[in-house]
DNA sequence: CATTATATGAGAATAGTTATCAATTAATAA
DNA sequence: TTATTAATTGATAACTATTCTCATATAATG
């Protein structure tokens, strides 16, 4: 795993509930993390091919993490991905290139006021969110201009 | 449809791209509609198996939808909703009761200061977002706080 | 070291989704 | 109206995704 202290709070979030960190789970965590937090079960089970690690296996440590609120999923369009849930990490945003797919974190939150205002009118009590903003990077956006200029000639 | 405008639309979206509002689509639509925005395949599929239609007719209708943006996906949690997509729905936002699984719609965005700071930031043009929030809602919560008034006695 | 609890992998079973095709319905032209 | 063509449907088969089962393996405990 990444750091140690992020295994450590595995391995105690996973005992508390009689569960071991095995090499296969760490293993499936290690992915996740080295991937930017941002893969598919199917993705999964693709590269965990060759070290072998059957597919049964693969669900049902996703399925844990999620339990022990170590793995979050989020979705995407037509995809769940899933990510890390330690630390606090519960209020960052997701901006999602509709050109070239690329997933991009947003460190700030910003939605306070909003919350407060929803308590105010609904009466509401916030506990958590997701936002997730599509459209198109900066990098598909100076792609796109150049490719103008090219036909203005 | 629930309105003559809404289903002029419709048919207008169709028609451009060579398709046509057969009953089993409308009924469909309706049924959407009538539930407030928010079913999943399955409860469409259950809906429809008195006047029936086919499974395969249910899936090809929001596929069909989606793809003329005559509806859109919205996802919460383990299920995908469909919901109109017609107007100006573009900007609100959904609260979820943890407690009883009530979907409210909040009729303001207040995203805008969120999106100029996100191009200041990032470059990152945003051309649509969807936004969600988990929590109590007011009567799970005065049912919350009656239940804890009995504890005391 | 023996015993018990937990986890794994292979494949079976189930659920969810898409594709195929003959029959039906709607649109269009004569 | 009738004939012709295009689009749609429903039943079922095919395929994909997910979960379950069970014998075996691994780790923890006494």
């Amino acid at each position: 795993m990444d750091s140690k202290i992020e295994k450590e709070i595995v391995i105690k979030r996973l005992k508390d509930k009689g569960y071991l960190l095995t090499s296969q789970r760490e293993y499936i965590l290690n992915l996740i993390i080295k991937n930017d937090n941002h893969l598919t079960i199917k993705d999964i089970c693709h590269l965990v091919e060759d070290p072998t690690i059957g597919q049964s296996t693969v669900y049902r440590a996703i399925k844990l993490f999620l339990s022990l609120d170590i793995l979050r999923k989020i979705n995407f369009g037509d995809n769940d991905y899933y990510e890390l849930s330690l630390e606090n990490k519960h209020n960052h945003h997701h901006l999602i290139c509709s050109e070239c797919g690329k997933i991009i974190e947003v460190g700030f939150d910003y939605l306070e006021d909003l919350e407060k205002k929803i308590y105010e009118d609904y009466g509401f009590i916030v506990k958590n969110h997701t936002l997730r903003f599509c459209g198109i990077c900066k990098e598909c956006e100076m792609k796109r201009s150049a490719d103008a200029k090219t036909y203005e000639k």
